[in-house]
DNA sequence: AATCGCATTTGGTATGACCAGAATAAAGGA
DNA sequence: TCCTTTATTCTGGTCATACCAAATGCGATT
C-alpha cells in the first residue's frame, strides 16, 4: 500500500525506480546540512563549484539545488546565491502551500480544512482548560486585552485575533502546533481577508474570545470547547458567502 | 527566441521575488490541470512539445516539469512520460515526507510528532464517543475483531492495528483526517517497525483497543480519551528505547 | 572614509548533441 | 490470424558550451 512513490527517503536499495545523477549531489548536500557543516544562513556552493566537486554537469548541479529548494532546505531566489535553511516545522508545512493552493480550487476543500482547524482547536481549548498553568493564563489574558483594545481598528483586530488563537496553539509546548496554526492561517487568509470587517463584528468576536478565556479560567473544558465551536461556526457562516455562492 | 525583453509590464509587482521563465509554463500547466483539460492519469506534453508550444528552451521546459513534480501535480519517474496527478490531500501530505525525513534527524522531532498524533487522536476518540453512528460502531467493531484475530500473527496485527486507528480518523467524514493519519503512520513507521513484536504484546494492545471501543460504545468520551492516552503512552514507552538511547 | 565604476562572479536561458530506457511499429514465425 | 521478436522512434537524462543580466567584489576616485 505505498502511495508515496517519490524517490527520496532511502539512500540505497532502490530497485530501479530512479537513478538520477542529481541524487548523489542532493544526498551529499543534505548530509552537510544535517551535520551542520552547512549551517543555517550560510551559502550553498556555487553551481560551478558543485560540478567540479562532484564531477557532474551544471545541469545536474542545478537540478540538485532546485530539488533542495523544493524541499525547503535552501532558499533559492533568482540570481542570488542559494541560502541554506535548517529545516523546521514551519518550512515543512510551507512546503504544502503550493499544493494546498491547488486544492483550494476544488469544492469543499476550504470547508474541510476549516473543519479540521476547528476540530484541532476545540481539542486545544479543552487542553488549555485542563492543563493551562498560571503563566499560560497570563499570556492568554494579555492576548485577550490586546484584542479588546483593537476592536475599533479592524486591521489590528485581525492581528490580535490571530495572536489570541496562536496562544492556544502554544500552550501544549509542542512546536508542531504553532507551525500548524501558521499553516492554517496562511492557507485560509485569502478567504478571510475578503470578509468585510466592522467594529461591531469585532466586538462579537472579542466576546467569544473572552468567553473562551473565562471557560479556561474556570477549568471548564466542555464550556471552552462549546464556546470555541460556537465562535468558529459563526465565523464560518460569516465568510462562507464570500467564496461559495451556494 | 529571446523573450526577456525586460520591458514587459505584465508582472512588475514582484520586486525581489522570482521572474523565471519557467513560471509561465508552470502556471499554464497548472491551469490545465485545474481545469481538467489535463485529467488525472493523462500524460503531460513531452518536453520537446512544451518548448515548441511555449517558445522556451528545453532547459526551461524541464524545470517547469520538475517543479510540477516537486509539488506533486505530476508524477515524473525517470525516463517515463510524466503522469498528471490531480492533487489530493494525500499528495499534499506526501510532499512533506522529504522534509520531515530531515526533521527526524533532529532530537525531539519523533516525540513531537508522536505527541501531536496522540493529541489529535484523543480528540478523535472523544468525537467518536459523542457522535459515532450505528454503522460507524459496526465498522469499528469489525476492525476490532480483525485485530483480535490477528493477535498470533504480528505482521497482520500491525496492519489491523493501523486499520483500527484509521477507522477513528474516518469517523468525522473529513477527508483531511485520513490523509493526516496516513502521513503520520508513514513518518513514524520506520521507528515502529524496529520495535520488537510479540503475541503477548499484541494482546495488550488489542485489549487497549477494546477498551477504547467499549468507551465509544458507552458514549463515554472521557473514558475513551483516557484509554487512548494510556494506550499510546504505553506504546511510546515501548519504542522510545529503539531510537533514543537516553 | 565614503562613493563611484568597472571587472568578476553567479544564476538563468538557449543550443545542440548523445545516450539509454521505454513505447511503438514492423517483421517474422507458429 | 495471432503472438513473439526485432528494429525504429520517442522521451527523458546528461553533458558541453555560450551568452545574458543581475549581484558582488574590489580598486580607483573624490
Amino acid at each position: 500500500m505505498r502511495l508515496n512513490a517519490t524517490s527520496h527517503d532511502t539512500i540505497e536499495a532502490m530497485p530501479l525506480a530512479s537513478r538520477r545523477a542529481a541524487d548523489m549531489v542532493v544526498a551529499a548536500l543534505e548530509a552537510r546540512i544535517a551535520s551542520g557543516e552547512l549551517h543555517d544562513g550560510s551559502f550553498l556552493p556555487a553551481e560551478r563549484e558543485l560540478m567540479d566537486e562532484f564531477g557532474v554537469s551544471r545541469t545536474v548541479a542545478r537540478e540538485a539545488v532546485a530539488r533542495l529548494a523544493g524541499r525547503g532546505l535552501v532558499e533559492a531566489r533568482p540570481r542570488f546565491r542559494p541560502v541554506v535553511r535548517r529545516p523546521g516545522y514551519d518550512t515543512a508545512l510551507s512546503a504544502l502551500s503550493g499544493i494546498v493552493g491547488q486544492l483550494m480550487g476544488q469544492t469543499g476543500t476550504v470547508k474541510n480544512l476549516y473543519d479540521t482547524r476547528v476540530f484541532l482547536e476545540a481539542a486545544l481549548v479543552r487542553h488549555a482548560a485542563l492543563h493551562a498553568r498560571k503563566d499560560d493564563i497570563g499570556v492568554l489574558r494579555a492576548a485577550l486585552e490586546a484584542n479588546e483594545a483593537a476592536i475599533p481598528d479592524s486591521a489590528r483586530f485581525y492581528a490580535t485575533d490571530m495572536a489570541f488563537h496562536a496562544t492556544l496553539y502554544e500552550l501544549p509546548r509542542n512546536p508542531v502546533m504553532p507551525a500548524i496554526h501558521r499553516a492554517f492561517t496562511g492557507w485560509l487568509r485569502p478567504h478571510w481577508e475578503r470578509m468585510p470587517r466592522a467594529p461591531e463584528r469585532n466586538r462579537v468576536n472579542y466576546l467569544s474570545h473572552r468567553e473562551i478565556y473565562q471557560s479556561i479560567l474556570d477549568r471548564d473544558p466542555d464550556g471552552a470547547e462549546r464556546a470555541l465551536n460556537g465562535h468558529l461556526a459563526a465565523a464560518w457562516e460569516y465568510v462562507r458567502g464570500t467564496f461559495d455562492p451556494a
